[in-house]
DNA sequence: GTTGTGACTACCA
DNA sequence: ATGGTAGCCACAA
């Protein structure tokens, strides 16, 4: 499969390309960059972003509808705060997924 | 080289 | 519904 490097460039590509106002799961980011199976490595793209990134990484959370952080940590508060500013409604701490879940492009 | 960990999910009890 | 387990893969120690 692809290089390391690539699958990476591949996710953030996938990534920039989230509508603002929406968001896109781990999974769906993984499928949509061509790797499967791998959520993962899309948390751990994240996780290494570039210095001088500007992707919007807070429009991906898990499955659950939540943010992948602990409850009220500085990263959690961040995107949420950031999803916020861009209209997404937090219920009981989480997202309703059915609502803002990133149509795939077609 | 092996082992443990992590911004994940799907499956099964 | 909830909780444990297994699959995934890159990276640090």
């Amino acid at each position: 499969m692809l290089p390391t490097s690539t699958a990476y460039q591949a996710i953030w590509h996938v990534v920039a390309q989230i509508p603002y106002g929406t968001v896109a799961t781990y999974g769906q980011v993984a499928r949509l960059a061509g790797l499967p199976r791998q959520a993962r490595l899309v948390g751990y793209a994240l996780h290494r972003l570039p210095s001088d990134h500007t992707l919007p990484w807070h429009r991906v959370v898990n499955v659950k509808g939540q943010l992948s952080f602990p409850l009220g940590g500085d990263f959690y508060c961040l995107q949420r705060d950031l999803l916020m500013a861009e209209g997404v409604v937090f219920e009981q701490d989480k997202i309703n997924l059915t609502q803002y879940a990133w149509q795939k492009t077609a």
